[in-house]
DNA sequence: TTGTAAGCGTTATCAT
DNA sequence: ATGATAACGCTTACAA
């Protein structure tokens, strides 16, 4: 492989002189640039990344701290992430933080050794506290779906609420006042915040929030089946339902057919998320969109702007969902 | 931050006895080495691993180039190589090629840039004797889901004739006997090797293969769609489908709805991938196990082992894959 | 077993 | 505008 020193020669001009016209950093007149373009062209020379971090002390690199690797959601963040990231010649290391507390803390590390010259993460065992500290190191970072007060704007998250809101105001439009709701766990800010969206429209509405048509899950599909299966038992009726993620949705439509029930003439349900599978479940699912590839892709335009000083980008930190329409709300 | 200078004046050694103890690769005294962690720990040294590579000539990463970052797929199989490669202290630096050839070329001209010590590569547009060239420069790199015959023992691929046959097989145990055929675009390997499989297994069970029942699509759910339609406005009767994958076979099965038809009482359907939508599909879908999870960990292992010379591991290049049974096939 | 010193391929600070 | 040359933090012969 060519290096800097081969180009040096072949032009005849100095080290220096070929660093030059590489970061077109400072002024080099016009002959000698063509010289120097024309040896690297000859020699087909690449500048070696890794010398370059060295000397310069930066990796052009940014570090990513997901939660897995695997599936819809992260993959679509990961994809808007690398996709504006790479555009601008930088690259993205990535880790995995498995949702706990240790492997979190590994994975910032492990990125941080690696010399990222900042990071982006989706974190969600590490505390608060741990995030503050963090911010005074010198590796800047962006938090993505994680909202630190004294760090808000390096923050990036969704606008829950309002989402929960759409969600139950579509239905409500419909006409459905006997509403049930699937909730996420009520520790996660996430589904707090839905829940609380949830409640203002029924408000909104005029409609009362009834105990017994709610009950608390945990975002999986078995979770949905079981909520579903609760519901049912209870023997109050009720012409619609919410749930706090699609997963919860599938698992409840799954059990209400298999308990007999028409869908969605005799149940209207609306998730959240707008997973993949959504559109692919019987009735096909509404459900409220979750702009997670954008989010990314912002995550990206940030720690361009902030760390590597490409000023053309408008930064925004809360995200706006909205409500995609498919088949399985029935006006009652 | 501490560099391996200042642990050597803490410790009272030289650099050099800092840098044998950190790779433990020739004898130091146990009193030393006890010195040299203490003083570590005391500074809380990290190495700088921009300079490791630099000096070394070895980064310790490997290149992964996916078609997206997008999907099920990509995810399950980075996810399957991050796992394998981070425990082994080896990081991943990813790229996507978008399955055409200049973002392919670009990606791997990247990672390489990158002092990737080996690649990983998940390309569909770039030719044969590009890989083979490819393979001739010092960056060793494995293939997944790519069969190139001079390169083989690099290559990491599914039987997917197997696959086919098990398909079809699933539904001729079944007592079928007019089967109609949802292909790839037979441009692709794998979709040459589905059908072919698919044959075989008609043939197995004496039934012959009518062109009328075939048609050629392109893996999508619309082109699964508009199949069904062209396969129903034929007018010849059958009462099974095979599909190439679970994309089209979730289009086969919107439209079959669509025009009146009851799944699966009507029409039994099997798919391939068994993508993750494929259980919420109603009914729920009955598949080929695609490992590709599996074929990522093994892509990672063939690195550790033929790049890094961890020697644990058996390795293995053809994945067999396996019947999923579920609720879309009815004996007839 | 330990130390010395020459790289690794750049960048960046001085001079000129 | 260009050239010397000293870093950057580490690995690795070669000596001791």
């Amino acid at each position: 492989m060519a290096t800097i020193y081969d180009v040096s020669v072949l032009a005849g001009v100095s080290l220096a002189t070929v660093s030059r016209v590489m970061n077109n950093n400072a002024k080099v007149s016009e002959k000698t640039r063509q010289k120097v373009l024309a040896a690297m062209e000859e020699l087909g020379y690449r500048p070696n990344t890794i010398a370059q971090s060295l000397a310069s002390n930066r990796s052009n690199s940014v570090g990513i701290l997901v939660s897995e690797l695997y599936g819809y959601f992260y993959s679509a963040m990961l994809s808007g992430i690398e996709k504006e990231l790479r555009r601008a010649g930088k690259h993205v290391i990535i880790a995995a933080g498995h949702s706990n507390k240790s492997d979190e803390v590994d994975g910032i590390e492990f990125l941080i050794s690696r010399s990222c010259d900042a990071l982006i993460l989706h974190v969600e065992a590490v505390s608060d506290d741990f995030l503050i500290e963090l911010s005074k190191t010198n590796t800047p970072f962006v938090l993505i779906n994680r909202q630190v007060e004294s760090l808000s704007s390096n923050c990036i998250v969704l606008n829950n609420e309002q989402g929960g809101y759409l969600a139950t105001k579509a239905i409500l439009e419909q006409g459905h006042r006997k509403i049930s709701y699937i909730s996420g766990p009520l520790w996660k800010r996430d589904a707090q915040d839905r829940l609380t969206g949830h409640k203002k429209a029924l408000a909104d509405y005029g409609v009362a929030f009834e105990e017994p048509l709610f009950v608390e899950s945990d975002y999986t599909e078995s979770g949905g089946v079981e909520s579903m299966r609760r519901l049912l038992q209870k023997n109050i009726s009720f012409s619609a339902l919410v749930c706090a993620n699609d997963e919860m949705a599938s698992g409840a439509m799954s059990e209400s057919r298999a308990q007999g029930i028409d869908l969605p003439n005799e149940l209207s349900i609306v998730g959240f998320d707008n997973v993949v599978f959504a559109r692919h479940l019987y009735p096909k699912l509404s459900t409220i969109e979750y702009p997670i590839n954008e989010m990314g892709k912002m995550a990206a335009q940030m720690v361009l702007r902030n760390v590597y000083d490409i000023d053309k980008f408008d930064l925004q930190n809360l995200f706006e969902p909205k409500f995609i329409e498919r088949d399985s709300i029935r006006p009652i």
